[in-house]
DNA sequence: GCCAACGTTGGC
DNA sequence: GCCAACGTTGGC
């Protein structure tokens, strides 16, 4: 069981949709470093729902639920989708700030390459982030 | 809106 | 195979 962190626009796709949908393909991934992830996720693994440009918090929890397949929206064939359920909100939203601010996700990865949209999680930062929002 | 980070493309 | 130019993402 492994914990990760997607990155979503809310204005195009926000963790309320996820969760109105019940579920979802995460497609359009277009990056070599992402897509790998995407490839190692296993049902059940845990993903943090992360909003950018607005809100820049992480706003709460899903879960895979299907493992990875290719992307029908990419021509190239080279990109893979997976597919993503709402676990739960977070009581509270997780702030890039305090996330910055807290030492112990100093070398998480999505503070450290903050444009890669899919990144992995370490237990230790999964704990302390569980932790932080309450 | 700007700019830094960084991945990708294409000329050589 | 290198590297400059360019495009995209995302924080500020």
């Amino acid at each position: 069981m492994a914990y990760w962190l997607v990155k979503s626009e809310p204005n195009t796709y926000s963790f309320e949709d996820l969760q109105r949908d019940g579920r979802t393909v995460w497609d359009g991934v277009r990056n070599n470093a992402a897509a790998l992830h995407l490839k190692t996720m296993k049902v059940g693994d845990e993903v943090l729902f992360y909003h950018s440009q607005e809100g820049l918090a992480v706003v709460g929890v899903a879960k895979v639920s299907k493992e990875a397949f290719p992307d029908a929206s990419d021509p190239s064939g080279r990109f893979v989708a997976v597919e993503l359920e709402p676990v739960r909100p977070l009581a509270r939203p997780l702030t890039l700030a305090e996330m910055k601010a807290e030492p112990a996700l100093s070398d998480m990865v999505m503070l450290r390459q903050s444009r890669l949209s899919v990144s992995p999680v370490k237990p230790g930062e999964w704990a302390a982030i569980q932790k932080m929002a309450g």
